[in-house]
DNA sequence: ACAACGATTAGACAATTAGCTAATTGTCAT
DNA sequence: ATGACAATTAGCTAATTGTCTAATCGTTGT
């Protein structure tokens, strides 16, 4: 979960993120559309990828990176969650019920 | 939003919150619910503060600190949401308009 | 076999972070 | 005004982070 939110708190990795959802894309593909060195940018993968936030498939000299929507999802609405954000909205109480708030 | 996931992004920092879900509370308080020294807690307040996510306000020799669900919520339904990520099942579309997906 | 190419690892560096103890500030009651 | 108490600031250390260049690893095409 630490792992997750660390990995958000990175504006280059949020928008890694950003350009995977529109589908999978190669490293050095990914890399090209931000200004500091694919070294820098493989690190970057790396912090994404031990969140569990993308997953890695080889293709020849090319590493095609996919977002894992799910991980995302756990964490995101998890923790929103856990403070009542995010939820449909709750069934309203009978009179009777209303009597204990 | 860098700061409001770089805030999130330590354990400590995200236990305050849930306790502060329940209700202000102030600093000592805080502190005392963990196993680190009250500088140490001190500073994780600095960080949540400058995300925005509490507020203070100060009674007598005491510092309450308050929760601001709405910064919370902005910034993880507002990101989860650029995923299509928690949101109302969309509408289901006729048979024409899904000729053009 | 080898050269070229995509990607990662290695190593270095400055900046930041979480943690501590000791010192300081601010408020209240005596 | 003094003492007690809540909280923060100051100053330090060790660990981590983001970035770079140079070197290495794997795969493909000749």
């Amino acid at each position: 979960m630490s792992d997750v939110f660390k990995a958000l708190s990175d504006p280059t990795r949020r928008e890694v993120l950003q350009m995977l959802k529109a589908g999978p894309r190669s490293a050095g593909d990914l890399a090209d559309a931000f200004p500091v060195s694919k070294p820098t940018m493989s690190a970057h993968f790396n912090v994404l990828r031990g969140a569990g936030l993308v997953s890695i498939e080889k293709a020849g000299k090319s590493v095609i990176y996919h977002l894992n929507v799910s991980v995302l999802e756990e964490a995101l609405l998890g923790f929103a969650g856990a403070f009542g954000l995010g939820q449909r909205p709750p069934a309203k109480r009978s009179k009777e019920e209303k009597e204990t708030p």
